[in-house]
RNA sequence: GUGACCGUAGCUCAAUAGGCGGAGCUCUGGAUUGUGGCUCCAGUGGUUGUGGGUUCGAGCCCCAUCGGUCACCCCA
């Protein structure tokens, strides 16, 4: 294959093997979503750069170094509109929610997507892809805390129905407008005498995003990230509240958390309550998401409050595959038609057959071109049927159908083989359905 | 963006010390011209990622490049 005929650096091929485990997600997440109340919304792949570099922050590596943003064609008057590939997915449907006037029906609107594809431009490493796919859920124009904690239960929910074990649960508070700038300068003030001693990374930390210096992994900052004062302890009165009722409501979901004071998110956005679930086995986030109470104002749109959170589909494949969970199979045709004979008229009646079978809703396949009697049967039974439909020359001749039943033992040929009316064949396929 | 390891058939992998590129699986055909699975036989399938270099001779050594995997960063 030559190799510029191949799909892109961290782009992947989603192959049929493969599709289970898609089915399965989208299956079970679809249906807790729809049993909470979210109706499905989709928004295209490019948006206006600025949809996402205003709402996610100037100063974070998806909008600085991740994006695949470029000019588009310029139109009449010459000018030319730089869009981009949406990294993720909560600031388009915010958009599209303000977008539709949606702040004008009953609040709060409750949406969820499914599969969307994202794109970052990083280094691909396991669980880590330049094209992933996200399931996610926003809901709009309610700031109620008990809806922070049903999006959580639902999520908590949503896991367990899929079978997975050990979902860590970690939620944290980062305040809101009011209170945490006044946290930031208590942490940098914290900070400024330790500065000397602390990670390169952490110096330019320090400037660039000072809450991420409680995200540094470096052991020689640990003890310091242990001292540093906590948001938890930070809060302003509504804040302080907001977090209580969240804790409080959660308990009604019956999901196990724990308050992880170092959960800082990588977009500006997020207000108040932020979470991530993540398995026991390593550190990678299943999904991540939080309040954005600020976000429609930043677009222009009236003062709503929202929460959501988005899910690495891919990265939940690989944690069930962790986990050995095997999703549901693709069913296995419920019969294969063979033609015992080159001629027209058997080719025509094992076709005519075929198609019968599957307009009357039974899961057929059959065989193509000239294969030999034996082949044929070789592919009924690598086709993982019930039962060999046998069309040769005694069959048409007097009007029968052969039928062999594939799936049971190796008794002979015989003892699973019967003759049928050739106009019995779907009441008898039928009526062996479980 | 930084670093480490790895590229041989569709897949999983061999190939002594640098000396004629192989096996298993898959696929196709056959082992009684109307019957699958188990077994046996045969066949298809390769520019050894690509381009240079060293050598009488390179899958193997050297350089470059592309790709993959993993880690860091960051994130889902």
């Amino acid at each position: 294959m030559p190799e510029n005929y191949r799909a892109l650096q961290g782009f992947k091929d989603i192959l049929p093997e493969e599709q289970p485990y898609w089915r399965l997600i989208e299956n079970t997440a679809s249906e807790v979503a729809s049993l909470y109340g979210y109706q499905r919304i989709e928004t295209p792949l490019l948006e206006d750069t600025t949809v996402f570099r205003r709402t996610s922050g100037e100063g974070t590596d998806i909008v600085e170094h991740e994006m695949y943003s470029f000019d588009d064609r310029a139109d009449k008057e010459g000018r030319r509109q730089n869009i981009s590939l949406r990294p993720e997915g909560t600031a388009s449907v915010v958009r599209a929610y303000l977008e539709h006037g949606m702040f004008k029906l009953a609040q709060p609107v409750k949406l969820f997507y499914m599969s969307m594809p994202m794109f970052r431009r990083e280094r691909p490493q396991a669980g880590r892809l330049r094209e992933h796919h996200q399931f996610g859920c926003e809901a709009l124009g309610e700031s109620d805390p008990a809806i922070d904690a049903e999006i959580i239960g639902m999520l908590y929910q949503i896991y367990t129905r899929l079978g997975l074990k050990n979902i860590r649960v970690n939620i944290n508070s980062i305040g809101d407008s009011n209170c945490r700038p006044q946290y930031i300068e208590k942490l940098k003030a914290y900070y400024q005498p330790l500065l000397t001693d602390c990670c390169d990374d952490c110096q330019i930390r320090f400037h660039k995003n000072p809450l991420r210096l409680l995200d540094c992994k470096k052991p020689q900052d640990q003890a310091k990230i242990a001292a540093a004062p906590r948001i938890t302890h930070n809060l302003c009165e509504p804040c302080q509240e907001h977090f209580a009722s969240v804790q409080r409501y959660l308990k009604f979901y019956g999901v196990p958390y724990d308050i992880d004071t170092l959960i800082v998110r990588g977009l500006d956005y997020y207000t108040r309550t932020v979470f991530e679930f993540t398995s026991e086995i390593d550190n990678v986030a299943l999904n991540g998401g939080g309040r954005y109470d600020g976000m429609a104002e930043i677009f222009g749109g009236p003062q709503t409050p929202g929460i959501g959170f988005g899910v690495g589909i891919e990265r939940v494949i690989l944690e069930l595959k962790r986990q050995g969970i095997e999703p549901p199979a693709e069913p296995k045709p419920r019969a294969f038609v063979v033609y015992f004979g080159k001629t027209q008229d058997m080719k025509d009646a094992a076709t005519q057959l075929t198609a019968e079978l599957r307009q009357a809703g039974i899961k057929a396949a059959t065989s193509y071109g000239e294969r030999s009697n034996k082949a044929q049967m070789k592919q009924a039974n690598a086709s993982g049927a019930e039962f060999s439909i046998i069309i040769g020359e005694d069959e048409l001749a007097n009007g029968t159908l052969s039928i062999k039943q594939m799936q049971v033992g190796q008794e002979k040929t015989e003892n699973k083989q019967v003759q049928i009316k050739r106009d019995e064949i779907i009441p008898y396929l039928t009526g062996h359905q479980a």
